[in-house]
DNA sequence: CCGACAACCTGTGAGC
DNA sequence: TGCTCACAGGTTGTCG
């Protein structure tokens, strides 16, 4: 479900409902996630102040201080901010419980598939392996054409596995990488060392808007996905190619192709992207 | 270092 | 209506 937008559309949310509050506690229902949730979770939170919730590609990161906890939400994963005793569903593995000036707040984690995680981290959150190796962000300044161009020389993949590299760069998901590779008017299979400076250049300028536009509109709900508030985003319906094999493409008529590369679906424009 | 692929797990929709 | 199958937003780890 999140793709760099949603995450960053939840943590907007998240933000804005319980930033300065203070941890009152947690509640694990079931730890057995990508990796398993601290058992001592209850402990290691209660009493501590929120600093900061910040995004690091798709992790959420809580600074607490000294220490901090990083949540991924996976593929199925949300955080919502709900009242304390509202009776949790199935999926709602936890709780995060806060207080501060909006009274009494839980957190609550869902994720049907359990591919996301929470991980406490003593110190700077930043230093975890699972952040250490991580690429530029994408809206940030490390990524520019000279960069991009850089990182994808000796590279003999598609350029759409490469974007999709968390070395190259952060952020970029299944959907994204097919809508901005649709912008660029670049094929989802080129190999990646093939692009040009210039393609580079027009590669990072999509991308970046791509994600912009998508969390403008409140990111992408597809099946369920809510925000913090429980509200859908509207991004979906602003696809270009994604989803819509065998459909006209909106800019020239001819059908959207679907394939797989790397065990994942791409869709893309026959006419439109022949770069 | 690079690239390919299996794995983690549940839900949903299509097809029969 | 109910069964089976393919597929779904992500990422790590292993192997050649």
């Amino acid at each position: 479900m999140p793709e760099l937008p949603e995450v960053e559309t939840t943590r907007r949310g998240i933000a804005q409902a319980v930033d300065t509050a203070t941890f009152t506690g947690a509640i694990v229902r079931n730890g057995s996630l990508r990796w398993p949730v601290p058992p001592d979770l209850d402990d290691l939170v209660r009493g501590r102040r929120i600093q900061a919730i910040v995004r690091r590609a798709k992790y959420l990161v809580f600074d607490l201080g000294s220490g901090g906890l990083i949540l991924h939400l996976g593929m199925s994963g949300s955080l919502r901010v709900v009242a304390p005793d509202r009776p949790a569903e199935k999926h709602d593995h936890i709780d995060l419980l806060t207080d501060g000036p909006a009274g009494p707040q839980a957190l609550r984690y869902r994720d049907p598939r359990r591919f996301g995680c929470l991980l406490w981290q003593p110190g700077d959150a930043a230093l975890h392996p699972l952040l250490a190796s991580l690429g530029p962000e994408p809206l940030g300044d490390g990524f520019d054409a000279a960069y991009l161009h850089g990182a994808l020389a000796g590279r003999q993949v598609a350029i759409k596995l490469a974007l999709m590299d968390n070395h190259v760069v952060v952020g970029v998901g299944n959907i994204y990488a097919n809508e901005a590779l649709f912008r660029a008017g670049i094929r989802p299979d080129r190999p990646a060392n093939a692009l040009s400076r210039r393609d580079c250049a027009r590669l990072v300028e999509v991308v970046r808007q791509t994600l912009a536009d998508a969390i403008a509109a409140g990111g992408s709900t597809l099946r369920d996905f809510l925000h913090a508030d429980g509200q859908p985003g509207y991004f979906q319906q602003q696809y270009a190619v994604y989803g819509r094999a065998d459909e006209p493409c909106h800019a020239c008529g001819s059908l959207v192709r679907q394939m797989r590369q790397g065990q994942r679906s791409t869709f893309w424009c026959p006419h439109c992207q022949r770069r």
